[in-house]
DNA sequence: AGTGAATCGGGTACGTCGTACGCACAACGC
DNA sequence: GCGTTGTGCGTACGACGTACCCGATTCACT
């Protein structure tokens, strides 16, 4: 948004009436992308975006006219990548909801590790691009033989992407410091233990102590991801009304 | 964290040596949560904080080392907000699960909505402060009386606070909007309809327009988000070992 | 009481950022 | 031919975080 509050597609097309152009938005959202990707959120900068296109920083405005815009479009380009693999109809919804939704939270996830910057850009910025939106879409499409109100679908799907958000925002935090500092997740943990220690030590924090001690190290993020992800559908789907619940994993 | 990659509790404590100082760090980080909750994150900066304090920018610098520090400071700072009412033993602890992650939950909300910048810090930045983990402690102790096993405890309250921390996300999103334009909720989704109704009226979104045109417009957002509290919450205990799992609802 | 060391507050300055403004140039309709 | 329109971009301004440095204050210790 800008300072009208309304978000770039909301507002009346922009001009690029002309004929010969050396530059082209998508050509600099790819380059905001692409730099986001390799160097962070930080590094997108309207002179670096124009110096990686071999342009000067103002020409970009000819394009966006703020570079809040321009998040706003890196974000709404992402999330059209999911949907380059989709044609149509969902390739991969399997009819059976338990198994959809499971995709859906893996995929949102997959999605956020392959641009982790992608959290924070959602952070204070409703999205509502034309891609979020066909992404939104595809997601009710799991609902089409299940007939359930729309409220329950809302929910459902809500639920489980709130969920999903939720989860690896945590998981990026780790990740960011580690891209930070150029430490391994190892040395990191072999970093901060002393301080862990020092804390146990105190003897103030029982519980805490015996979660350290005895659960297991979640050196694979993806099993506890998944663990946690069912344990969510599983009340997602206990929630839906009889008839399409025992639909909800398909013919037995 | 700074350059060493350690949250500023596992380095060594700052010298403080000296007797009669104007400033203190907690001088400091109160401000600079003040600033962030009457006009948002933006706003925080060390001219800014210092001109609050009646003091000079690089003042602050003899009390934190970094501006990403003293972020750190605040969110432990707000976290200890929520301990300052509670005494050695949870007081809301009802010794029933279900309610006591339910509490959790809309405290952790209501937490957040006190302070919207809180989601924007916590993208990117592990939290370990001694308040966040006094709150860790505190979460844990719901389970005191179930003898369930680390690892469930864990996932039980990290499904929680992953959803809980994704669903005020995205309620947040929105009011940073109307807080950064002034506009009502009213009045931005009257600015927005436009936009709305041109993509349903594509006829290429069938799933969505029936999901608006049906479902109930969420204009209490609490009700909306106990709603889908309660569908994790129940998919977290249908998860127990059976014997927890039944206490979990309290005597019947 | 006198003195050296430490810590305090903060001014100046550098390099970065987003972007307002305006100019030179190219392509078009007439 | 000539205005009109849209491009690319250089310059400049006011923010930002913070490195560096200096005078003033206060402590620890003779």
């Amino acid at each position: 948004m800008t300072s009208d509050g309304l978000p770039i597609w909301a507002r009346p097309e922009r001009k690029t009436r002309a004929t010969s152009a050396s530059l082209s938005l998508p050509q600099i959202v790819g380059a905001a992308v692409k730099l986001a990707d390799a160097e962070g959120l930080d590094a997108v900068s309207m002179r670096r975006i124009a110096g990686e296109l071999g342009s000067g920083a103002m020409s970009l405005y000819r394009y966006v006219s703020t570079k809040d815009d321009l998040l706003d479009l890196m974000l709404d380009e992402v999330m059209g990548e999911t949907l380059a693999d989709i044609d149509e109809e969902w390739a991969g919804a399997s009819g059976i909801l338990r198994n959809d939704l499971l995709e859906i939270g893996h995929g949102l996830r997959a999605q956020v590790h392959r641009h982790p910057w992608l959290p924070r850009l959602m952070s204070g910025r409703p999205a509502f691009g034309p891609n979020m939106v066909r992404c939104i879409e595809i997601a009710l499409s799991i609902f089409d033989n299940l007939d359930v109100d729309a409220d329950t679908m809302m929910h459902s799907v809500g639920a489980v992407n709130a969920f999903v958000f939720g989860f690896v925002q945590e998981e990026l935090a780790e990740l960011e410091v580690q891209r930070q500092t150029g430490l391994s997740e190892q040395e990191w943990h072999e970093r901060m233990a002393p301080y862990i220690r020092g804390l146990l030590a105190t003897g103030k924090y029982p519980r805490l102590h015996k979660v350290i001690v005895e659960g297991s190290d979640p050196d694979d993020h993806t099993v506890e991801f998944d663990g946690q992800l069912r344990i969510v559908i599983n009340g997602v789907i206990a929630s839906l009304p009889e008839a399409a619940r025992r639909k909800a994993d398909g013919p037995i």
